[in-house]
DNA sequence: AATGAATGAGTGTTCATTCAT
DNA sequence: AATGAATGAACACTCATTCAT
């Protein structure tokens, strides 16, 4: 292994599909789904090129596994942070953010595989990607939605900050290091405070 | 032609050229780097193969002029709107986002190329390039500088704030259809308010 | 199913021998035997495709017993046809013929898989099949011999006719549609007045 | 060259694609199509791989190209043969199998392989092979109506004769071998024979 | 400049067959 | 018997690039 994060797949009951799924991740992620072969994948999962099509039909569909188990993991995560938060929009923002902003740091390669490759899945695939998408988007868009109905927000764009919030913090994941400036919590913290603060949220100090 | 805006690479000088880099660009818009070929380029260029190799050493020289252009294009913009606006930072950094918005949505092909692909380049080319980008977000960086020092934005989280509301901006071209809500002008303004709260402006409205 | 016909291997004994036979020959009849794949066999077969090694070593043995209970069965009914028929040749000929172009409708996939994939055996398997086609051949050989000896065949190419007119028998199965103009008795009638006519027989209206 | 037999096509201009087409059907007859590789085709035909896609566009396709060759030249063959002959009916007929025959020696493996390989076309191209099949069967099916309405044909069953005919010929490719029983002519003369007996006609001898 | 022909490496995928259970 | 997992070789086809003209 060469990152220091948690696999994204866990080993859960058959393990040559998470093995395959998290080398598919890992070659995706250095050489983009058309730069990645599935040979490639095949040595990073330590099997035969041929025993990847025991468990995914196609390349396009191993793509389109990986992304969801991302997208599955990060809206779950998303979720749980704003159920355990308080009432109001403001810290349920900041939780929010938080959340999403830890899961980038801790799965940055499947964050950035799910914004660059999608687009090269079949578009079944990718129309069901996008709409699990939407519904973590729609989960900010709520909380924008009611902070602005309290007044605690006051931004005249309403309709469109929850993806300009989260266009920032999708961007993180193409420049993070753990060895950066900002240690893992701090650098939710201060998307947290842009975020707030793009909403022009009162008080957010 | 299927897009309505202006063809990124002007017919100056060395006619083919430009078709080339048009078409190259179009090609990497439509299918990404690596899922492009040279025979996709040369059939929207209405040309042949092996005569693209006439203009550009290989497919990686190719790409790398593409991506030259659009950026110097984009610095271009983002400084001319910076000289030509008021003295103080918040009027600068207004016409600054302005500048860049509209240049994502005049060539938004080209801005998703770049954002997407920089990652294929030859190692020189892609230091080049970040180079590149990097000086145009130092404009950013200096009008945020400013304004903290003038006092006009209080965000605690000066450091960052430039990429972060560029973060924003660029994926605008993941998103825009020219048919949307928001006319080309009204999205720019949108933008240059999340902008200048993000910043925690001075009355910005 | 999807042909009226009965299945050309019976359900004797080892039951899943006879539904795997069954299958390679329907596989082997839509896609060649190149074409087709054990697996194909296997579905066809509703088995496993690991499953259909524990009854046959090989897919070339897969074919060769599929092409022998072929040949098998068209042996017999030629054999019984001729042995059922009167002593002279015209009316042996007569029956041999019917019974042939009997086989050749009821058993059409057999016939064309017969006909077109024997060049895919292996040597062995290959020569044990021609032989007993031959050994089928023969029948109508001695026919004509009988024939030409008692002065009912007047045709002076005698040593070649049984082959010219299986020739045009076997060409049946790959043209035959079960609702054409001609019923199974007629094609049988009409054929059986060509091989009369070709060997110049007399009267044989 | 391993056989005997002139190419089938012929070395006129483009002087690759007769290399590569006879190359296709000497691999296709070798091993049936499926059988086949194009790396077969391209050992054959001593180029590379690659360079027969520059030539044509799949494998189907340069199967259907074969095709086309071979049953251009045995129509065309059968035509003069019919143009130059007699008036009437019967020796129209015998010109036509002499003609047919000479084909089937001369191109045996352009038979087989147009016999055997059809049904592995794409239905556009196969469907333009069986309509100029059927245009050279045509071309026996009108001499037979000629020699049924001139009385010289008696046969009851004038509407499946050519097919019959045309059957027993196309077989010949299956075993014929030039160091066999009967010389060319020999063999063109017998067919010839069992062709006129088959139609019942008056004083064939 | 411009072309068509050529190439060797590589693509995703399927193959017949074997193995462990 | 029966299965799912596994494999190495092969498949048709495409790739970026080069060459001769």
């Amino acid at each position: 292994m060469n990152t220091r994060s948690a696999a994204l797949v866990p080993d859960t009951g058959r393990r040559n599909e998470a093995v395959i799924l998290n080398a598919a991740l890992e070659a995706f992620g250095r050489k983009g789904f058309n730069g990645a072969s599935m040979r490639d994948v095949a040595k990073l999962a330590g099997t035969s090129l041929s025993n990847l099509y025991n468990y995914f039909p196609s390349k396009s569909r191993l793509l389109a596994e990986v992304l969801r188990h991302a997208n599955d993991e990060l809206r779950a995560r998303v979720r749980r942070a704003v159920a355990d938060a308080g009432d109001d929009a403001t810290s349920r923002m900041r939780e929010a953010v938080r959340a999403y902003v830890g899961f980038v740091v801790d799965q940055q390669v499947a964050m950035l595989v799910s914004t660059n490759e999608v687009r090269y899945l079949e578009p079944d695939d990718r129309a069901a990607l996008v709409a699990e998408r939407d519904s973590t988007q729609d989960v900010f868009e709520e909380i924008v939605a009611q902070g602005v109905a309290s007044g605690e927000f006051r931004t005249p764009y309403a309709a469109d900050a929850a993806r300009a919030i989260l266009s920032g913090i999708n961007a993180i994941a193409s420049w993070y290091r753990p060895d950066g400036r900002l240690s893992r919590g701090q650098l939710a913290e201060q998307q947290a405070r842009y975020a707030l603060a793009l909403l022009e949220a009162r008080l957010p100090h």
